[in-house]
DNA sequence: CTTATAAATGTTATATTATTACATAGTGTT
DNA sequence: AACACTATGTAATAATATAACATTTATAAG
């Protein structure tokens, strides 16, 4: 039997699976040289084999990246449909980030248009302050 | 006469005010390393001085930082007391980048609470497409 | 005005993040 | 089998950012 043509298209080469399941297992944001020094012990050695996996791995919308940490994390949000609108929110302190899903945001902010109209294709949204712990 | 104590206060370092001049000029983000390399005949030569000058603006809310591009432009949107409600959207093939300025948006994103009806003290919101002339 | 303090600068070296380029191997389709 | 496409392996290097330390300049207080 093995894989099935839908299975297969939904599923991750030897190297995504490698590194999304050690994102995934992660509590907090990992950044691609942690990823790369995790890993080595499973056959990845060198920086490029972990940048094609990220960047297909945020493609397909099951890790984000955190632009202002240079840091990954994992998808929590309705099954990874929403690669084109992400929120998050990080403790200034600790560095803790959480994926926001507020239908009320994403509502608002997909359907968002400036000043001459314009709509936009995607958005990426950082909060930043005190976590409960850090307050 | 020279320059008031408040003015003063409200003044730039030179090179603070060499790099904030340059941005200021430029229609497009500039990145550190283009800064540098621009400023070398003004006698700033090596990067701490540039990321100095640049941290320094980025606190006072003189210009902004582009995570997604890692890219700096000077702030536009009402005289720069915004430092902590940043919002821009960027065209994915020209690379424009301009700054967003919607109250009603910033009135969102000000008072946005999370799930645990946590408020946070800062956000940036990066939004993504095809600007006008790239339609 | 001088002394203390803080802010900014200059400089060298190095750390961190990311990509280019090219060769090879696997996978799915016809 | 032949083809196109995706993924992998590898070395080298580019691009982005910070650490550490010495020195100078600006500001405020006595």
């Amino acid at each position: 039997m093995g894989i099935s043509k839908i299975d297969k298209m939904h599923s991750l080469s030897k190297n995504q699976q490698i590194i999304f399941d050690l994102i995934d297992k992660s509590p907090e944001p990992l950044k691609a040289y942690t990823i790369l020094f995790n890993v080595q012990k499973r056959g990845i050695k060198a920086p490029p084999q972990v940048y094609r996996a990220l960047d297909k791995l945020v493609e397909m919308g099951k890790i984000h990246k955190i632009e202002s940490r240079n840091a990954f994390i994992a998808c929590h949000n309705s099954s990874c449909q929403v690669a084109k609108a992400t929120a998050f929110s990080i403790c200034e302190i600790c560095e803790k980030v959480t994926e926001i899903s507020s239908a009320g945001l994403s509502k608002y902010l997909t359907s968002f248009k400036d000043k001459d109209g314009m709509k936009y294709s995607k958005y990426n949204l950082e909060f930043f302050g005190l976590c409960k712990k850090c307050r």
